[in-house]
DNA sequence: TATAATTACGTAACTAGCTACGTAATTAAA
DNA sequence: TTTAATTACGTAGCTAGTTACGTAATTATA
């Protein structure tokens, strides 16, 4: 489809590549929920279910649990409460907290959602098996991996090894200096521009 | 971490663990061009090693080529350019184009640049290595399942069989139609909100 | 060769996440 | 029991992508 210069780059593509087939998986989510014409958006999907499992919930419960932000959580809240599928009141034992709970509307949309749902998860289950190998777990491990010690962890440990918990053996530490240096030079550069600007 | 509703649900939660994954990867590519201090940013990633590879190319060109829209050629176009890593002139054989190039600045940057890549390369391939497969092939399974047949196009085959180039048996046709049914009711829906609106 | 269709591009506005920051409530410490 | 630290939340504004749409240039067709 694309020609695909990302390919050949090994594990450096890695976030582009990962990026890229993200938001085509989301992309279709939303048009696969458009096509059965049922009101639901796959960002809410989430928060749904697990309002749906857990019964009300708090924001920073849910954002925890699902793993994202608590701005986007009140985001999603306030989108499902104009469709009329969340409610929120302040909870009374700690008036800090606002918790979401399913409407009976809610409630009782769950079954057309599921039937929704076993369609798009079927569809996704068949495409993961034609790779033919054990993708989520993959992916499972991957998450776990990351948990352990993140991305920017591990490159950081790499990069000035000095700063490293276990002090490493080290002739890197200069590496982080000269990067700087070498950044702080280019103010001073010549450039020729060219034409054409819009 | 995160106590994670979505690893029960299988496949039905692989979009939403994807883009967080790819977020989480994202996020931390920031932080790792920041801590080195060099002016770069992971968007830049893909048309910049483009261009260094191929020389100057077309703003469609490089879009189709890196696998994003060419409004989000545009943009990147646009930073790079305040950066001053490439500069934009008019094809004049093809007057509707629009090439972009590396300034001898951004040729000259290139070093620099790789030798930070260099460092983040390593940091993926060995979290890649710990998963103890080859997880950046499947990856690229799943990509080339998806070129051949998207996964919109997965879900309404199996939705809508009827519609399918194949007529296949069917009791199905009626789903699609029982969802929109189901949907269009709500507007009546009688609703108890609750309090607390902020 | 005139006209229709297509292509390349720019702009605008939307999306779904994020960080940063401020405030109120709770919990811990002095 | 004051006071300090922490936690929960809301708002604002950023990010990196998108779609939709308009215009100019090229290509194909009648």
């Amino acid at each position: 489809m694309h020609s695909d210069v990302l390919g050949e780059l090994g594990a450096l593509a890695f976030g582009t590549r990962l990026k890229r087939l993200s938001d085509r998986v989301m992309q279709d989510g939303a048009k696969m929920y458009r096509a059965t014409g049922i009101a639901f958006e796959p960002k809410w999907f989430p928060v749904y279910y697990y309002l749906s499992e857990m019964g009300p919930r708090s924001i920073m419960d849910i954002a925890k649990a699902v793993g994202i932000s608590h701005p986007s959580v009140n985001q999603v809240a306030r989108e499902m409460k104009a469709a009329n599928l969340v409610s929120a009141y302040k909870d009374t034992k700690d008036k800090r907290k606002r918790v979401l709970a399913l409407t009976s509307y809610g409630k009782q949309q769950k079954k057309s959602i599921e039937a929704v749902w076993q369609v798009i998860g079927a569809t996704l289950e068949d495409l993961l098996n034609e790779t033919g190998v054990d993708f989520l777990g993959y992916m499972g491990t991957l998450e776990r991996l990351l948990d352990r010690r993140s991305l920017e962890q591990r490159f950081l440990d790499r990069y000035n090894p000095a700063a490293s918990e276990f002090e490493v053996v080290g002739f890197r530490p200069t590496l982080a200096s000269s990067f700087r240096l070498i950044n702080e030079e280019w103010i001073n550069e010549d450039f020729s521009m060219e034409e054409s600007d819009r």
